[in-house]
RNA sequence: GCCAGCGUAGCUCAGACGGUAGAGCGGCUGAUUCGUAAUCAGCAGGUCGGAGGUUCGAUUCCUCUCGCUGGCUCCA
């Protein structure tokens, strides 16, 4: 007789022989729940699952998320089937699902082609087609190896041997094997909606020292409609794409002359960050901050005592000049230590918030760098506050407040925060980090804020908050970033006279809101998808004159526009209308203003607004107001 | 930095067993004076990313180099 298990699902405890498959129950649990796994408190388990133990169990089905990642999974092992089918010899590395699809590693002599992703892909279907069970095994450790070993699978052995026990579970679907913890979907029937997308190199485990393999990504989704939606998305994200936008509406250029990662703003980008300063530097004021210029260099000394030349990787090499050697500055806290020293401070002055709009070189690795979103030369919004420890919690509150109150006015309404704490290496007193630590949770619970916790996930010297801001399409940017310092305040002895005569060591707070000018515009022309709304927009009207007879009256209404603050300008090309219009909207210019006879008699304009099409003829006495009014508030739509 | 791919006119891209190159858009000129997303015609733009090599001859093949792209690793 053998030992019975108590499954509990739902209202009803079914008893299950030991070992007996817990698909057994499927049904008893009605048959219009069609599950792909159970979930039994923090686990998931496979339908053939045995009966271990009681537990309680849930069926979990298609429309949940944890069942896409299972999917997912389950297709990165039906990649790998496809793989080492059609290219005997190569050996599989390892194969998760990601927040978008999978991927896996291989190791192989010839590099993939696209022609091969489409075999790949449709072996994959076919193999799919032929609804193979996907079967767990627990194999004992040797026999594993053995396994892997006689399929030439040396990757795999290796993995075994580090990280099995004395018993390795494995996934079996026809002749292939993977070593897997699972669980997966009970066949390869369910994974019918899959597209790979694309290969690229990988380090095995992730050690730039190691063997480079080859990574395959795909994706697959439950329907054909959430694939072709991922797909749509993927395509609505290259025609956002920061560094097509930023050529066509000339709002950025990079060149072969200036090399690489450092860019020029070309006039129509350069208003728009002008006026995004203008926007900051503004903000900050209202919050008590006080500003600060530094020069681009310095001398080697202060990089030494800062210990940046020992510590951080991205530096330029230092230049001599007169014997002397001096360093393209990577970061400003430096400059800003400098001029917090230029003479002693008193706990009266504090805090002290100073802001930078500072410029920094670094010499980033070559492969990384990504349009404006990585670059070596750029414009971090830097500031550094100087606080008492009595004051800490609310210069972080305050950071926090500005912080948002800039995203907000750019249409960012959604963050993901973090809040990482002390890791294993760290410097400065183990009394500080707990204070910082403290101060930093409570601003950011009176923020209002959800955050995560990212325990050890700080920097060594100390800990921090990061914002990621999502956009108009829901990815992910971190700008956002404020760190507390004791290795600097540390290195450089920073004091303060307190109160009671005695030298005491402020509080250093680090941070940068939007993080930097060139990754915030390139965040930014993807938000907007260039169409920047009016308080940004580098020409916010447009004047098109049906021919040239008013050519005259189109100027008039443009110098009234100038002398309002407004940018406008004509299009006195001797284009038909429809022409001027096409160009204009291409442009993305949010106004155009057509025209004509009847204008000029009405002493009125023609008003197209980007978007929204021929809003019909009005006076320029009423529009004016209305436009001011829309710029001062920062709007991010033209309602009119 | 590593793996893979790419680099042809200002832009988007064709192209050629190795015999020095085209299109559309844009630009310029002329005609057209026009009412809400492209008027017509003509012209001018290229040491085919750069350097070296193989060759009678290279933009095409090879090597190096610079830059870009997708990732890895690292980051604002």
């Amino acid at each position: 007789m053998k030992e019975l298990v108590k499954i509990k699902a739902g209202k009803c405890v079914f008893s299950l022989p030991k070992g007996r498959p817990l698909s057994d129950l499927l049904p008893e649990l009605g048959s219009e729940v069609k599950p792909l796994l159970f979930r039994s408190g923090d686990e998931l388990l496979d339908l053939s699952y045995p009966a271990d133990h009681d537990r309680e169990i849930r069926p979990v089905t298609a429309s949940e998320p944890e069942a896409l990642d299972i999917l997912r999974h389950s297709a990165s092992h039906l990649l790998a089937q496809a793989v080492t089918e059609l290219f005997p010899g190569v050996q599989a590395g390892i194969g998760p699902a990601t927040d978008t699809g999978y991927y896996y590693d291989f190791l192989r002599e010839t590099a993939f082609t696209p022609e091969d992703l489409v075999a790949i892909e449709n072996r994959m279907r076919e193999i799919a087609g032929g609804d193979l069970p996907i079967q767990r095994l627990v194999l004992k450790k040797e026999q594993a190896v053995r396994v892997f070993a006689e399929r030439g699978q040396a990757l795999k052995v290796e993995l075994i041997e580090e990280k099995g026990g004395d018993e390795v579970t494995c996934y079996e679907q026809g002749n292939f094997i993977d070593f897997c913890l699972g669980p997966h979907l009970p066949s390869t029937g369910y994974i019918k909606y899959i597209k790979l997308l694309s290969v690229s190199g990988a380090y095995w485990k992730g050690d730039e020292h190691g063997p480079q393999l080859q990574r395959i990504y795909g994706t697959a989704f439950f329907s054909q409609k959430e694939l072709d939606d991922y797909l749509a998305f993927l395509e609505e994200a290259r025609k956002r794409d920061h560094r097509r936008l930023g050529q066509e509406l000339e709002l950025f250029h990079t060149s072969d002359d200036l090399g690489a990662g450092l860019v020029i703003w070309q006039p129509k980008g350069s208003i728009i960050r002008h006026l995004i300063e203008n926007f900051w530097k503004e903000e900050h004021l209202k919050d008590g901050y006080d500003f600060i210029y530094s020069p681009h260099i310095a001398r080697l000394d202060l990089w030494k005592k800062s210990g940046h030349t020992e510590f951080y990787e991205a530096m330029y090499p230092p230049l001599e000049l007169e014997g002397c050697q001096y360093q393209l500055k990577p970061m400003n806290c430096p400059f800003h230590i400098i001029a917090y020293k230029s003479r002693q401070r008193s706990y009266r002055e504090l805090p002290l918030r100073w802001a930078e709009l500072g410029t920094v070189y670094r010499y980033e690795r070559s492969g990384v760098l990504h349009g404006l979103l990585r670059v070596r030369g750029f414009t971090q919004d830097d500031a550094h506050i100087f606080c008492r420890e009595d004051q800490l919690e609310d210069e972080i509150k305050g950071v926090i407040r500005l912080a948002i109150r800039l995203l907000r006015a750019f249409g960012f309404e959604n963050y993901q925060v973090y809040l990482a704490t002390r890791p294993e290496k760290y410097v400065g007193r183990l009394e500080d980090w707990d204070k910082a630590e403290k101060a930093l949770e409570e601003a950011l619970k009176s923020s209002g804020l959800p955050y995560q916790l990212d325990e050890g996930e700080g920097v060594f010297y100390g800990p921090k908050i990061d914002i990621k801001i999502k956009d108009a399409i829901g990815r992910l940017w971190q700008c956002t970033t404020v760190q507390l310092d004791f290795n600097l305040s540390e290195r450089f002895d920073l004091s303060y006279v307190g109160e009671d005569g005695y030298f005491h060591r402020p509080f250093m707070v680090h941070r940068a809101l939007l993080g930097s000018m060139e990754r915030f515009f390139g965040v930014l022309i993807e938000h907007y998808m260039g169409n920047f709304p009016l308080w940004l927009a580098p020409v916010q009207m447009i004047i098109l004159p049906i021919a040239d007879r008013h050519e005259t009256y189109a100027k008039e209404i443009q110098s009234r526009l100038v002398t309002e603050s407004l940018r406008a300008r004509v299009d006195d090309s001797r284009e038909k209308i429809g022409k001027k219009i096409r160009q204009a909207e291409i442009e993305k210019i949010p106004l155009i203003a057509v025209v004509g006879d009847k204008e000029i008699k009405e002493g009125s304009l023609s008003l197209r607004i980007h978007g929204q099409g021929d809003r019909g003829e009005m006076k320029i006495d009423t529009l004016l107001p209305k436009l001011k009014q829309l710029i001062q508030e920062k709007s991010l739509e033209i309602k009119i």
